[in-house]
RNA sequence: GGCCCCAUCGUCUAGCGGCCAAGGACAUCGCCCUCUCACGGCGAAAACCCGGGUUCGAAUCCCGGUGGGGUCACCA
């Protein structure tokens, strides 16, 4: 019964290297049937708020990994947040103070500093073994603690061999144990740190794949040292690299976006992050590219996921979403774009409401066009309220000619005498006067493109105009040559 | 610096000793479609970090170098 687990620390924004492996961690339980849990690793009280547990929960359910175990939804480990676990660090610290495993430390933190200083400025390792305390008689040290004096308890590293693991994407990782110093694993605050509680939960959640971050690589040994004092079996572990920005470094704000409300906000669908981030580094065979998260889950092959630190790379992000974009039908987007109208202040949301038909349409025609759902209301401005805003070189450009200053007028009134105002009606009539004036039909659909939307840019023009509704068209146009007119140019 | 990890087109990757004068995707550049933009189609350019081995044969295995990353806390 497989049972993997995602800890993050909430001292911050979910970052997309964080999203990534509780992704991994995700992919696995689904293709195994086994249970993801979500563990909160607030040990530190400094830097934990309470307003990052819950953009983490947030943010994971918006992308879509929903945890089996965890806050909220509680289970048989109960509970899920380290803060609410300490009783169980203590008791399990006292159960190695007491096989001899750890030992109790009441040098300071300064006195501990001062050593490492030392040992480097000689040219030694500076691996603290616990000075004269690691010796010390159990009872004397447990009787200097009962009396208050404050210490650490660290744990008994062996100075010789090495602690090795099978990682499920490296192969054999090993490490001299003559590198690993007696690690803290209770402050004297009474908490226990990281790799002393990571270990303990890990160990009474029964998780069977630990899957992290690489960063996390050169603890795993500490953790095994801790799990064989307590006597559990080990895990498997798989660590995961990296996510890497443009320029190879760890990818952070400096690099734009780097957490899942900021891609959110900036118009990305989770299902497209979902994909795109399931897909870095996951060697996933290259025929296809989208895929659904139940895709993914049964494709999934923890040891095809590369060891080398992937780089972000935003354009393919880009392209995969507008991939999902354009498979979303119009309906859909129609829903997505009303309410980021009616915020961006381009239609109220009393119009909108009457208007869903033609909005669905208007999605139709621009789906093929968005990359971000942001960009939404600016490609939609132009289907709602009255006159434009011209540019004033562009419309220099686009009326300076003779031949449309010529005709627009009489496309002007044929326009409006238009028995029905249908795509084929107003293309007939489009191009019928240009062939009558024996001139290419472009001469008169760019202009009147960019009099109708106030852009040289835009879906099929027929069809646009269509949609726009006779109304608004001719009031353009008419601007437009009143414009013209204005200024002389008539 | 010590320890650990990693190394194929710009990026993500396929490749797991011969099928590779290295395939796909995104990006780039052409062409086609076309009322513009997009979509779509076709095509181009673009990589096995270097040096030694092992082998009949290496992108694939081994060693060294170089480069990149991580980590060295009473932070996770």
């Amino acid at each position: 019964n497989v049972r993997v687990r995602y800890a993050p620390s909430p001292t911050g924004m979910l970052h997309v290297g964080g999203v990534r492996t509780a992704l991994f961690n995700w992919l696995f339980a689904r293709k195994n049937g086994g249970t993801f849990v979500l563990r909160i690793e607030d040990t530190d009280l400094e830097r934990s708020t309470e307003e990052s547990v819950e953009q983490l929960k947030r943010s994971l359910r918006w992308i879509g990994l929903e945890w089996d175990e965890g806050p909220e939804v509680g289970g048989p480990h109960a509970p899920y947040r380290q803060t609410e676990r300490l009783g169980l660090y203590r008791e399990a610290a006292q159960k190695l103070l007491e096989s001899g495993a750890a030992y109790r430390d009441f040098s300071t933190q300064e006195e501990v500093a001062a050593f490492r200083e030392r040992a480097r400025a000689e040219g030694r390792p500076p691996v603290y073994r616990g000075g004269p305390y690691r010796k010390m008689n159990p009872e004397e040290a447990k009787g200097r603690a009962d009396a208050g004096e404050p210490h650490t308890v660290r744990m008994k590293t062996p100075a010789e061999g090495r602690t090795a693991f099978e990682d499920m994407i490296r192969g054999e990782v090993s490490f001299e144990n003559a590198n690993i110093e007696d690690f803290v694993i209770m402050k004297s605050s009474g908490t226990p740190t990281y790799n002393f509680a990571a270990a303990v939960d890990d160990a009474e959640m029964e998780i069977t794949h630990v899957i992290r971050g690489d960063d996390h690589i050169s603890n795993t040994p500490r953790q095994i040292l801790v799990y064989n004092a307590l006597g559990h079996p080990l895990p498997r572990f798989a660590h995961v690299p990296q996510v890497l920005g443009p320029d190879k470094k760890k990818l952070s704000k400096r690099h734009g976006a780097a957490s899942v409300e900021e891609f959110a906000a900036q118009g990305i669908l989770p299902e497209a992050l979902f994909n795109y981030l399931a897909l870095l580094g996951a060697g996933y065979a290259a025929d296809e590219e989208i895929f659904t998260p139940e895709e993914l889950a049964s494709r999934f092959r923890i040891e095809k996921v590369s060891g080398n630190p992937a780089v972000f790379d935003e354009k393919k992000l880009l392209a995969i979403n507008a991939a999902y974009i354009r498979k979303k039908s119009p309906e859909e987007l129609a829903m997505m774009a009303a309410p980021i109208l009616a915020g961006s202040g381009v239609a109220t949301p009393e119009e909108l409401e009457r208007d869903m038909p033609r909005l669905t349409q208007i999605m139709a025609l621009l789906r093929e066009r968005l990359q971000r759902t942001t960009d939404i209301s600016d490609a939609t401005g132009y289907f709602y309220g009255g006159t434009l805003d011209y540019d004033e070189a562009e419309f220099q450009k686009q009326f300076g000619k003779d031949f449309v200053r010529e005709n627009l007028p009489e496309l002007y009134s044929r326009l409006k005498d238009l028995p029905e105002w249908t795509e084929e009606a107003i293309e007939e009539t489009v191009r019928g006067l240009a062939a009558e004036r024996e001139k290419g039909a472009r001469h008169l659909i760019h202009p009147l493109r960019f009099a109708t939307t106030g852009r040289t840019v835009s879906a099929g023009l027929f069809e646009t105009m269509a949609l726009l509704g006779r109304e608004r068209c001719l009031e353009r146009i008419g601007d437009v040559l009143e414009k013209m007119g204005s200024r002389g140019d008539l």
